[in-house]
DNA sequence: AATTTCATGTAACCAGTTACATGATTCA
DNA sequence: TGAATCATGTAACTGGTTACATGAAATT
């Protein structure tokens, strides 16, 4: 029974943030829906339980604030063991599982990055993240390979083997961004 | 009480590999693990059920190979009313939540196509999906131009705004990638 | 006076994940 | 003979979605 499940990616963008800027609920919830953060939940509806999920593990204190007003705030801030789990979690090798299934995940790792670990850990980071990019690409090229030489059948457009390249792109995209990162945090 | 519940991706992936071809869960979740198909899915813990839920919908239907045998196969295969409903949801219009949040329902969308739709629809969903990527880049520079107005506090790298950077460069992609696919449709 | 915004939540539902169960068949 | 593979499933858990509830304060 032990307590160490993997933060979701909601939930590692509201420690992030409030790692960042001590916030309330509502204030996540509306930056959620006003930026392109909110690419990461939605809604009071998940919000307020990660909150109190984070809350009951000692990964945020909130306090509240104006308790004897009627609108009372809660304004959540990182404890220590909140702070050294988010770097941990940040810092985790990047994995293939990762760029296959949680791309969006590694973004959200990377966009915190800067508030939590020094420049070399981000090298670091980008580098591997652009090497598996590529092998990832390669990967994909074969995989383009044999559904060209196996041919679609005749009448059917090929948009299954154009989707594919689809995805070949995007990996692409992904490492040469990488590395321009890389160069510009290099100066 | 309407029974319109709205195709998962996972459901989308199976009546799509399932209309080209027709097939058992246990080759599903094969291909699944197999192929970069299995993006979408996971496990026969999903996709069993999901294969359930269809064929009580009637969107598939599945029929028992080898009752008599001790191993008996159950091959699904799409109903007429499958086919009208992977058609519908195929060519419904490309809208700008599906593009923020469903990236990957339109890329899964468009890999059937061939099989389902004809080349002029292919190419209305591609002009749309290019469209709307130049306007999402639009939206998120505006979001970076903002990002670096209000710069970085000192001692802190810009990992935030190179991850938002990196969500511009990847609309880009996708716009560039459905340009290509259209050239190479039209020869 | 009416509407919108602030602010926090709850409850039902639903689908995916993980892990397990079952047992025949093929292969080493 | 023992292991891997074929083939289908179930059950518990978990977290997100949708929709609703509440009510004060600020805005129009």
């Amino acid at each position: 029974m032990e307590e160490n499940r993997r933060m979701t990616s909601l939930e590692l963008a509201i420690v992030g943030l409030v790692h960042v800027e001590p916030t309330t609920g509502y204030d996540l919830c509306k930056l959620f829906e006003s930026t392109p953060m909110g690419h990461f939940s939605s809604s009071p509806g998940a919000v307020y339980p990660a909150l109190r999920r984070l809350e009951k593990r000692g990964v945020l204190a909130g306090r509240v604030q104006h308790a004897s007003s009627l609108r009372p705030r809660k304004v959540y801030s990182t404890t220590r063991d909140g702070r050294r789990l988010l770097k941990e979690r940040l810092t985790a090798p990047v994995t293939d599982d990762d760029l296959v299934w949680d791309k969006e995940d590694l973004l959200l790792r990377f966009s915190f990055m800067g508030y939590v670990v020094g420049a070399a850990e981000i090298r670091r980071f980008l580098g591997d993240l652009a090497a598996r990019a590529d092998a990832r690409v390669r990967e994909l090229e074969s995989h383009l390979r044999a559904m060209k030489a196996a041919g679609t059948p005749a009448g059917v457009l090929p948009t299954g083997r154009l989707a594919l390249a689809y995805g070949t792109e995007s990996y692409r995209a992904l490492a040469r961004w990488a590395r321009r990162a890389l160069r510009e945090l290099n100066h």
